[in-house]
DNA sequence: CAGGATCCGCAGTGATACTG
DNA sequence: CAGTATCACTGCGGATCCTG
């Protein structure tokens, strides 16, 4: 809170593009579902880390169903932003990784949680001036 | 307002959720949810080449319903990332802009926009790779 | 241990109609 | 013009059971 006008760091760096119109919002809708996936950022942000098995990342997420971890993990391994490794021992072994292109993108996302922790109380405090009228 | 904004999610998120060794997670899902919004960013991004009017968003962002454009508009008013400014002159005027704080956030999406344009041909072709297996 | 298959509830969304 | 209200549908995501 109480940045009003202090953080006011207008980087206009980025190129403004006719977002409606129509293709370039298809391609950001990708990228975006992606970042937007309730698990796909969890996951991506732990792995960033470093390699974790599947059990590893269930327990890490705690709350995430099975179905749901396997989902997203396909669906970044589909994407090229994970590597699954499996290691056919005895009781099956998965190990999951950020693919290089992957750990750009959690990057993005690391930059993302910066700026939430930077504002997030100020959020905060315009929800609560907003609820109250 | 008979329902929820976009915003409202987090009503069914686990109140307790240790999410392993990360605590940004609770945080992490405010702000993610506002990006993961389907409308919120193109909103946001539009908003950041300068102000404008509820009919010319509407416009803009072409497929968006009133609705959906009113409810994006009241969530990341809540937030303190857009500003609303009424006209009441005869025909009513409603403009729209980001508060320095959206402009923030704002430019961290174009950072996402960028990402994605760099590494959409990766992607592709990763899954076109997935799929054929 | 890793994950596929299935059932199902409900939040999120769109389409439509109405209003100040 | 800038919304609000209502309804009906869809599909995400959770819970549960089963397999290699």
């Amino acid at each position: 809170m109480a940045e009003e006008g202090t953080s006011t760091r207008a980087r206009h760096t980025d190129v403004r593009e006719p977002v409606g119109e129509d293709h370039p919002t298809c391609q950001l809708r990708d990228i975006l579902d992606r970042v937007g996936d309730k698990w796909s950022v969890l996951v991506m942000h732990l792995l960033g880390a470093g390699p974790r098995r599947y059990s590893e990342l269930q327990r890490a997420v705690e709350g995430i169903s099975q179905r749901m971890l396997t989902l997203t993990l396909r669906s970044l391994e589909r994407d090229g932003l994970v590597e699954r490794a499996v290691t056919p021992t005895s009781p099956p072994r998965v190990d999951y990784a950020l693919t290089p292109v992957g750990q750009t993108l959690s990057a993005q996302v690391a930059e993302l949680i910066t700026w939430a922790e930077q504002h997030r109380a100020y959020v905060a405090a315009s929800r609560a001036r907003y609820d109250a009228s």
